[in-house]
DNA sequence: CATGAATGAGACTTCATTCAT
DNA sequence: TATGAATGAAGTCTCATTCAT
């Protein structure tokens, strides 16, 4: 009620409560992805998601049948709709692969690495085992939808003769390993203030990006060690 | 063995219940690994672990003051040695760096990646921000040692010519993201046994080496992009 | 009762449940005080603390964070009041200075030493060691604020001229021993039903009164032992 | 064994084992009487009262069958027979009944009141409603035996001329309640290090003594007073 | 719709006592 | 005798969820 300004008494079929109430369920959702990153699944206490959110313990009780709902609305509020927006620009892009690779990157990054979001890959690393259903509907709604995406992505610089032909799915987590790291590193030790732990987000992909496309060796060294890059025998 | 007087040559040295004491802090180290590996520093019982050793309840608080100092006892065990192991290799090698980048990837792989001590970076990604003392104690004691020895490598490789002049902390962490990958998977979704969840880790670590040696992009269009390799803008 | 649902139509605004949550923090304090008494503070168990409130164990805890806590409260709600009256009793009493002290004592004996709240004492005396923090607590809100009290007293009836010159400290001890040893007695042994303990406590103030007021050696052979009263010499 | 300078060999019968083996049952029972005394006997750990000897935790329980048997044990070594050579005393003694009560004030002070002793009154305020089989032990190994002596003391005392006919059963405990005063407030209050909570043992028995003897109120205003020193009433 | 009082299972840790050696 | 490893009951405090109002 404080927060918004007093509407006019006539205005109509919306007051400021109402207006609120239809807010509720986002602003449980927020505060929950808040938490959830924060502290976990597990050790959120649904209290604390309530009162962050402004209401009442038993009012959360009211949107969300339990922690375990409020968790996969999170979920699918954060990355669901932000995969079907992906599939729908790899299904009408026109450029090269190497640019929907930087598309669908730097949308990941402003969308989910810069935002709260990223921290699902901690929560769902942290709580699989522990939570089967959760982790079911996390493979389900996030992981084989966003493999699948990157996956045809990769295909499709392969048939047009952009890439070198590797196996799509290896690729697919080779590009997605930095990032997950880095949404990781950012919401467990990194959130942690413990000097020695910080980590430039830029300095790192950019290295990691120069890797990828031109590899680490030198060329003129690369003749030596081009025949399998399987962990060779200590000596 | 030390604390019996000399006993009769021909007869066992070690009592059934000296041998059980001594063997007892292993026993629940072994457990508390796999256990909390499993579920996690917060969600295993205390219990649970002497259980699984074999032993009640209290037995556990006989070797080890509090779950905090067990948890730590795992690590010292599992990886500081590990880590002080590999100093001595680095110090002490004398082939390429490629080499020696390679003896560190595989001991790592064999001493950890395929065992359960894989699971502690899991630990520490879920428990960091609950646990401070733990968070700190593990950066102490295996963040900086390990990332110190990394980077001391790659800065052999940049002075003897044999790698490209990329900044070494980062150039570290895209060598650790892609196995603290596999190493998050295995023990969270990877362990679920959902379908669809599988990952081959030597396909993985093979292509992923490729790409980082030799790059992704085709060696006739390499030119075209050599400018920046920070995520591009979209259009 | 309480419980049962339907009030009249035109009861008060307050709802049983709601005059349930306000008895709530009272029932505890007194069955806590009742049960610290009995047992001690470390050896009540909160569960049965909250058990003779007829409350769940977890309703304490809404409203005490802990057992000490608890313990505070019962101190402020049974002495601390009751320490402010006797302030104001001192500073606005205008008979005299033996008069006042009957009074001090007779507030007391109605509301202390007749009630469970005598029974505090004991309780600090078995715990102050253990509980170094209810200790302090203690001094500061009940010892030193009472002492302060009868001190000020014992110094208004020397001042009249009412009072022989005795150091006023050691006269305020030499009253409250009585006291504390009948409060003692009354909650430890008195409390046991063993034969032969019994104490009958009006007799024995009285006595203590005589005692104190006339002395208890004959006044014909008063004179020999008047000068040091210290423990003499056996022989 | 480093404890004891190594005998002669040839020593004869006890060696330095022997000796420390003999001396086993009165070590853990200065140990008992330290730790009960600063502790209580519920809060005090058996494992405590060993190592404190020098002893194992087993090997306590081969002298004492268990806690409660090693109480009873340091009662009767520290108080029991105390009150034995108290009766001798009073039975054999010779002189005025106020130099009696003086020498069995000062024995008592300096056998128990200056000596760890004195903290087992407290042990029993505190533990006596909790263990019912310590409580009767007490009463009937001190309680009685000594409030019987001080009684027939203040009979002699009487019956000689000495002393005012006052009930002796109160002006037993009259004298007792000071000297338990003093004994309860060292081992608590007065243990805990908190300022504002000093008390000066031989001051307070000098002021009490005074007043038990020639009473607090100046003799010129004696009269008003006289009639009943049971607690008036307020006005 | 909204509240928040109430519940009770469950977690960590302690310690008297036993008993194999 | 002496040891000390082992046990397991017991105690404090937490929190997801319910439900009367």
């Amino acid at each position: 009620m404080p927060l918004t300004p007093s509407p006019p008494p006539d205005a109509g079929t919306s007051s400021a409560r109402q207006r609120r109430k239809e807010a509720r369920p986002q602003e449980l959702l927020d505060a929950a992805l808040d938490l959830f990153v924060e502290k976990g699944f597990a050790a959120t206490r649904s209290e604390e998601v309530a009162s962050r959110a402004g209401v009442s313990k038993g009012t959360l009780y009211l949107y969300f049948p339990s922690k375990e709902e409020l968790f996969k609305a999170v979920v699918r509020q954060n990355l669901s709709t932000l995969i079907a927006e992906g599939e729908g620009l790899v299904d009408s892009f026109e450029g090269t692969t190497a640019d929907l690779l930087s598309c669908l990157m730097q949308a990941w990054w402003e969308r989910v690495g810069h935002t709260p979001a990223s921290g699902i890959f901690k929560i769902m690393i942290s709580e699989a085992r522990n939570f089967p259903d959760l982790a079911q509907f996390y493979v389900d709604e996030v992981v084989q939808p966003s493999e699948r995406l990157l996956a045809r992505t990769i295909e499709r610089g392969v048939e047009r003769g952009e890439f070198r032909r590797l196996p799509a799915h290896d690729v697919v987590h080779a590009l997605i390993a930095p990032v997950l790291f880095l949404a990781m590193h950012k919401h467990s030790l990194g959130a942690c203030g413990i000097r020695g732990t910080e980590l430039d987000a830029d300095s790192f992909i950019s290295t990691q990006m120069q890797m990828v496309l031109h590899g680490l060796v030198l060329p003129e060294r690369k003749d030596g060690d081009s025949a399998d890059h399987r962990i060779a025998g200590c000596r």
